[in-house]
DNA sequence: TTATCATTTAGACGTTTGTCTAACTATCAA
DNA sequence: TTGATAGTTAGACAAACGTCTAAATGATAA
């Protein structure tokens, strides 16, 4: 859960995860979504492959990336809990 | 939700959080239960004040923490955006 | 093979973060 | 008013973070 945590305290990195949320992208199109450099974005997703949020697949010389949902239901599960 | 996510990056702010769940807490009592310096706890406390996460309210010298379940909702919201 | 496109790795740099000790403010009790 | 207790503020410092440019790697197409 701290990685997930660490992952989401960025906003760029949140608002990858919401894009993703329609379905999954190439590196390049996530990129092209926001004002910063490639190596940058691709940093980002590094750290949301590392909390397990997304999930990477390779296709040709395209790598999409995809939310994962298990994730997302742990971090879900943990905010019920602090709920209670 | 940015202040939110800020806060709840940091491990030892998750588990005040968690502390709180189960009642209010002095910053004393909450300082007591970690291995951390009251001025770092006071930090802490006044990051999670600052998003909201918490309320404060005085009883003579003593500081009582309270968890701010407002704010704890809207982050359910956030993670259940997410997930559809 | 060579050129090209997609993406990552390396290395640098300024900013933010978490921690500490020392000093300060606030409240209560004698 | 003085002393003790609760908590915060100030200032320092190392470590982590987000960003960049330049160079490297991976994969395809000619």
């Amino acid at each position: 859960m701290d990685e997930v945590f660490k992952a989401l305290k960025d906003p760029t990195r949140r608002k990858i995860l919401q894009l993703l949320k329609r379905g999954s992208m190439t590196a390049g199109e996530i990129a092209e979504a926001f004002d910063i450099s490639k190596p940058s974005i691709s940093h980002h997703l590094d750290l949301l492959k590392r909390a397990d949020l997304i999930t990477v697949e390779r296709r040709g010389q395209f790598l999409h990336h995809h939310l994962n949902t298990t994730v997302v239901e742990n971090l879900l599960a943990w905010v019920i809990d602090l709920k209670e």
